[in-house]
DNA sequence: CCAGTTCCGTACGCTACCGTATGCCTGAAT
DNA sequence: ATTCAGGCATACGGTAGCGTACGGAACTGG
């Protein structure tokens, strides 16, 4: 039995241009910015080769949205795990990546989602589920640091809020506000 | 001289129709969905009425965020004068409002006007000028309060982030949360 | 060399929307 | 009664985008 590649490996590659540019269009002019045409443009193709890859526009967004979800649920799992009697600066930690300026490119996607999520079943149950999955986590993080449940969760929820908020506003003058209010805040958060 | 109303007074009520139209929309949709078409189908109207009453689609847009800048500016700092002495109790109160469900509506108006500044220099001034105001109110409670002018300025700055993340985030599962965390996280928030 | 598949371009019809031109109707002023 | 402007409808041209139909190049196995 040669040629036992049971199914094609490769076609991977083409369709992921696609989804990368309709990311990145995304973060840059909001899900309406998503335009067939515009993508074919700018990536020097025509939609000959959209309508190939893919049904229809709604299931470009579709796979875009499913690609998200299982990112940002494999990042936090990932950077919520650390040894006992860390979970306070594990929590700093997160704070600071998600909080900074350096994530300004994921942060943009993120908003274009969640405002995408405000009209659109599909987008608002990927929100969701990956807000469960991040407020567990962190929720998780503040009970192993010894606080009760009640507790953990709402300070759990206070730094998701805080970290969103802040990335709602403008990123650019948050980037040179001085360090010490950000670790002002961050202990008012997390209580260390 | 009789007749002597100098200028028009009354021709505001039709053209308001539109503004509030396209507001309600753009909480609804975004402000791509704010449409002349649309709106005039939503209205019983052609848009031989909106281009009587604006100059074009972008003479709304910016009508309708003259009209929230200066309401909210109003809002703001109606909200946050009290006698001296009860500034902690005056934040409680300023975060109830902006966090509750009731509020959902102005919210959604808000959220929308914050993805649209993403990609619009008109809107993104707006919010600039609603931001500082709404900052230095909070950040002037907190100083009457007795903080230090850096911690005054961190707490609002937290305490305005949470807020709104919180708006980002489900509006109903929002509500059904037990008062005491609500009450935990603006002690946390206030210091008080 | 032929057939099939992959991948993409060309061309078309359709719809939604913007903005303009123009005409109708009504009420008030003269 | 006539005039005139406010307020709106009708009708049109133009553009952008979606989706489909079809064709053609390039590779690949036989």
């Amino acid at each position: 039995m040669p040629e036992s590649e049971t199914l094609v490996p490769r076609p991977q590659t083409d369709r992921d241009t696609w989804l990368h540019a309709a990311t990145q269009t995304l973060a840059d002019s909001g899900v309406d910015g998503v335009k067939v045409e515009s993508l074919a443009r700018q990536l020097g193709l025509t939609k000959g080769s959209f309508y190939w890859h893919f049904k229809d526009r709604r299931a470009l967004l579709d796979a875009l949205l499913d690609h998200w979800r299982t990112g940002r649920i494999d990042d936090i799992t990932q950077r919520t795990q650390c040894a006992p009697g860390h979970e306070i600066a594990q929590l700093h930690h997160v704070i600071d990546t998600y909080s900074l300026a350096r994530n300004q490119r994921g942060m943009r996607v993120e908003l274009a989602i969640r405002d995408w999520a405000r009209h659109d079943a599909a987008a608002q149950s990927v929100i969701d589920a990956v807000d469960a999955v991040r407020l567990d986590c962190a929720t998780a993080l503040f009970a192993a640091a010894g606080h009760g449940a009640d507790e953990a969760a709402s300070r759990s929820l206070l730094l998701y809020a805080y970290v969103f908020g802040l990335g709602m506003m403008d990123g650019e003058r948050e980037a040179l506000r001085p360090a010490a209010s950000r670790t002002f805040i961050a202990r008012l958060i997390t209580g260390g």
